[in-house]
DNA sequence: GGTCATGTTTCGCCTGTCGATATATCGAGA
DNA sequence: TCTCGATATATCGACAGGCGAAACATGACC
């Protein structure tokens, strides 16, 4: 139904910083501020709660790497479900953007 | 700095439905639902608060009306301390939706 | 040895939306 | 007349989710 005003969209942006592939949390952070010219940078205690409750959903799994030397680190990989979840997002997205350049374009 | 992930839009959206001309509470939420082809719909509980802030903050300015027969509104003008507001938040988000996009046009 | 970047996690605070509720008036129709 | 639905403003508690900060740990580099 869409009553909201424009929700906040950490979920999303997780869900397509993985769709580029399997990464761990930092990584998801990285990306997401590289990927949106730096422009967004999504705080650490904004970043692992959304990847916990989307582990909690199975819209990603998620398994320990420790390779030879390195720190061990959570990798999170999008599942079948997630890519599910990932395409009603964006059109959930595409849906607002379209609304939202409406109210806009009374003025444009 | 735009150090958010998406915040919510409530505040814009009022702004835009006063720059199309002075409004009362109620109107605002049917222009807004209105505007956006039906998408939107911005609860009382969200609002009535958010017009109190913008009246706090003298973005701006209400008075009450009461013509003829009919029930008392309050009417709410944009201040030009709003308009100067409204310009800089749609900036705010053409900003955002710029940044979004670049993140959604990794795989468009 | 010190410090920086990497890496995960959790906590309390704050902002803002939601749904419900209260109160009130007006016009239309049964 | 009486009731209902739309109009109209306001406030409340609950809840979601982002924020900054802190704690903890380790590898790399100087």
């Amino acid at each position: 139904m869409a009553a909201d005003t424009g929700k906040t969209r950490g979920r999303l942006m997780v869900l397509l910083a993985l769709q580029d592939g399997p990464k761990h949390g930092y990584e998801v952070a990285r990306y997401i501020q590289e990927a949106s010219g730096g422009y967004f940078s999504m705080s650490f205690g904004a970043l692992y709660p959304v990847l916990h409750r989307l582990e909690k959903d199975h819209l990603v799994a998620a398994s320990w790497q420790q390779a030879g030397s390195a720190r061990k680190k959570k990798v999170y990989t999008l599942t079948r479900k997630g890519q599910a979840a990932l395409r009603a997002e964006r059109a959930d997205y595409d849906a607002f953007s379209l609304a939202f350049a409406k109210l806009l374009g009374r003025h444009a």
